[in-house]
DNA sequence: GTCTATACTATGATAGAC
DNA sequence: GTCTATCATAGTATAGAC
């Protein structure tokens, strides 16, 4: 039953961007996907980081997702990556200033504590930022355009920060428009 | 006698920068601490978040002294800000990837749970913004100034998210390198 | 009256029994 | 495959030592 491994994960997901990891208990992710109490260890024999991982990849590659859709939704560097940013900046609004940035919480924990999930979230990372960077090499060149999207990823993790710690946009919405002077030059 | 209750704020300051909040049992800081367990809630009668809450406050406030100190360094806005950047990159380095950033941990995991650490980790955030957006003012005008002090302390706060999940300084420098030449225009 | 040892309740992750 | 036991540790509170 590869459905009820899916909701402990999706819902793993959901925590550990709002809470990060510690704060994640296990009971409170089966209680609220629904799973039994015994099943976590059938389907996740590592225990708790086997699970994070994969709910870090899982989380990862949806971002990834957006950020290919909103890369293709114009020829424009500047327009598509500020774009991106203003989409996401509406989503950590609409979830009351709780989501956006689902492995940013983990990565920051996890970076002294646990090997696993420090390089779990770095190849998520590295997947978005050679998905900006492809995007904007044929402007700036495989150098330049690799430091942009550092940058880009860079502000977007610490924009997340603020705007969760502010309650308020102005800090993404801030970003968005110093890197869209960036690229527009 | 104050001098237990600062060395307990000391280690809690520096295993939040490294773990995070809930990461951080109170069994470990009063360990590393060398006080007495039963001390704890004779000097902070309301438990982990008073203690917690005062250890974002004095690493905030070391930080500001920091950044205050290297934008005195140079009257070049862009020389100062990345002359910041680059020697926090050298501090992140030189603690093995496990330092730099002392509340951002804080910050993201206290976002949705604690009103008290989130406003405690807001007032240090916006207290390092003003000290940039006051040395940006007179070259970019006090709206601009703002809003590239936000890009900068974002960049910061995930550049060191970054470095942290790649064990390199290469995201660092790039942001510092990225900024010196939206600075720099 | 300032400080600390000890005990308490809850919950954490985990693993063996059914 | 799932329930229940286990064992550690969490945060907290109180009663007593100095």
């Amino acid at each position: 039953m590869t459905a009820k491994r899916d909701e402990i994960i999706a819902t793993t997901c959901e925590l550990l961007e709002v809470q990060g990891y510690h704060a994640t208990g296990l009971n409170r992710i089966l209680q609220e996907s629904g799973a039994p109490k015994g099943s976590l260890y059938h389907y996740f024999p590592e225990g708790k980081e086997e699970l994070a991982a994969e709910a870090i990849a899982r989380s990862g590659a949806g971002i990834a997702g957006h950020i290919e859709r909103a890369l293709l939704e114009s020829d424009d560097p500047a327009e598509a990556v500020t774009g991106f940013i203003r989409a996401l900046a509406g989503h950590v609004a609409a979830s009351g200033y709780r989501q956006g940035g689902p492995i940013t919480a983990v990565a920051l924990e996890a970076a002294s504590t646990s090997e696993r999930l420090r390089l779990a979230c770095r190849d998520q990372y590295r997947g978005w930022q050679a998905l900006f960077a492809a995007k904007l090499r044929p402007r700036y060149g495989p150098a330049r355009a690799d430091r942009l999207a550092a940058l880009i990823i860079a502000a977007i993790e610490g924009g997340i920060i603020l705007a969760r710690s502010e309650r308020s946009l102005q800090p993404l919405l801030a970003v968005a428009e110093e890197i869209e002077v960036l690229l527009g030059g």
